[in-house]
DNA sequence: AATGAATGAGCTTTCATTCAT
DNA sequence: CATGAATGAAAGCTCATTCAT
């Protein structure tokens, strides 16, 4: 996992252009350019502009795999761990925001990240969600009559949609509004936007 | 607004074509091909891709602010104009699966598409149901001690991710599950998933 | 088989080219540029390089094939059968020196070409020579001291070895000196070139 | 001439890859791999791609030469230079296969386009062939109805030919085989293949 | 209105070669 | 001697767009 000085840089410079234009508008050359690399030099460590792309990509997915595992073998309550996998796409955001913005802008709605490796990895992901909303059900903490599946959508959607704002209005986040963030939404998930 | 019957097929070639492999990987000559034209008319009529991708989505902005500005003057209870606005993306995904995977997978994410003048469209978009929220607040509707802007990402990121999966899943709706999913994602966002 | 112009003035630059240059050093913008077209016509029109070149070189082989099949099925005495077949490929060199050439220094010993499809051509080659040579054994006409086989290499090589001498030198050919090599080549065949 | 080793297994490797591969289609890269060295050791001795296969081609040349200068000046019947020179492509392919192959496919035809120099090189191997040729003719032996210059390009043709059929079926040679095809081309060449 | 041949800028990728270590 | 990171010119190919018919 440790990359020497030039490949870092080219990854990190292929994260910015990426974020910045998208995958289809992003040119091998402005990657090397804001690298400050020669052309080839990404070819000599990346191969191609897909790979360099599923690189970008698996680390997203690989960050949120382990947290979400973790969370589905937490002890902590489920409030809390609800709250746990908020704070993820938020910290994601507020520590790699260009990784998160590609998350957000090529891979989560991308038709055409949509091959059948594409889904599967949603698939792991809304399992382990759907796994952790279905032991709510069971442990009579989740109303049960919503579909667990529904439940993980709907939660999921809001989750990355409040993020795709965040993304959209490079907003800035510090930790009191990461706090109330995290706490508006667990709490409407949980226990609604109307007054009681 | 009335067009010929060549120019609506190629906006229903372009409608396929465009959901199925993404503005970037759409080629003209495969629209045309759709539509069974030859290419030089669909720059005849549309001029270039972009301006026939600006119509399409230009037709989805359109429905979706006639839809929020009714909403916006009812006269109904809060929950059945959220009910509405969750509705009409259930519905547009029924009625115009194309169009809706496209606003999903090209539109609403796409930083490509975030320009000056897309990011307007989302902006007017956001106002109107933050306006529907702000009200539901100052009738002492909704609970006030989470920002109206929080209320709506987190209640548009639901419906909005609800779609989505839908759309990934190529799912078939009848109006049975519509209605399911339509309580379900209002019910939740008002009294929440947690067990009384 | 009947082409429109530009394709036909390209498929004749390439031909040029290709003899020029060799495969490996032609540029597809050599071949536009000796055709007068664009760059994208050529393209448009043939896909790729190599599906150029292979259309070249099948136009070769279907014209070798034609000669040999009529020849086997000949009911001529045997030298005029051998003679014929240098004859084809010394007219093949008179009128289409191009093709000739890229055969000798393309096809005939490349090792590139050489691929399961490239081999069989060759095999149906040697066998319908080998068809012949057979023949001329099984009716006493050659010695049977020598494999068919061999007799077939040794023939086909000097037929082609005396060619790519001509292809190198761009020698001219007349009437006269093509029936001095015919004669030269079936005589030092059948005869040998011992003084008697 | 001594090599140190490495050098020698750089030869060796290009030989191997070159044969392979063919000279357009070798990587520098490949030949370093397939001599487990470094590429820059290869740019350390060879200085260029294009030098290194000149090398390999010239210790061709100079076999060939060799072999032939020892025929020309032979007192030896005239049979038996012809079967020198058959001999030395037969054994040049049982011991060194690659370089022959190399021959066969990159240099012998190739030659069409190489420079004046590399067709200096085959002027001065047919020269010397007809020359032989020409003592045949002035000695009686040979038939002088046909232009040595063309019994020459008979000769040779038959035995590259021959040859090349041998490396394009990676055929193996025993000596028993080597001498059958030795009397074979020689015999033909002499005598005709034609019954007396 | 309708066609599709024709264009060429612009892209990804390759790879011989250089050079600091 | 030996390495392999680094370079960048040059190639094949794509495809939105134009335009003569």
């Amino acid at each position: 996992m440790v990359k020497n000085d030039k490949e870092e840089m080219i990854i990190n410079a292929a994260l910015a252009v990426f974020c910045k234009k998208g995958y289809a508008n992003t040119r091998m050359a402005d990657i090397a350019r804001e690298a400050g690399v020669s052309y080839g030099l990404v070819y000599h460590y990346f191969g191609s502009k897909k790979v360099l792309f599923d690189i970008i990509v698996n680390t997203w997915w690989s960050d949120l795999y382990h947290v979400l595992e973790e969370q589905k073998n937490s002890k902590a309550a489920f409030p809390e761990r609800l709250a746990y996998i908020t704070q993820f796409f938020l910290d994601a955001y507020a520590n790699k925001p260009n990784l998160t913005s590609i998350f957000i802008s090529e891979i989560s709605r991308s038709s055409v990240y949509h091959t059948s490796t594409g889904l599967e990895k949603f698939r792991r992901f809304f399992t382990l969600c759907e796994a952790i909303m279905d032991e709510g059900q069971k442990t009579g903490f989740l109303r049960d009559d919503i579909r667990p599946h529904y439940l993980t959508y709907i939660f999921l959607g809001a989750v990355e949609g409040f993020i795709s704002i965040l993304v959209l209005g490079r907003e800035q986040l510090n930790d009191k509004r990461k706090k109330r963030m995290i706490d508006g939404i667990t709490q409407v998930f949980l226990d609604g936007a109307r007054v009681r």
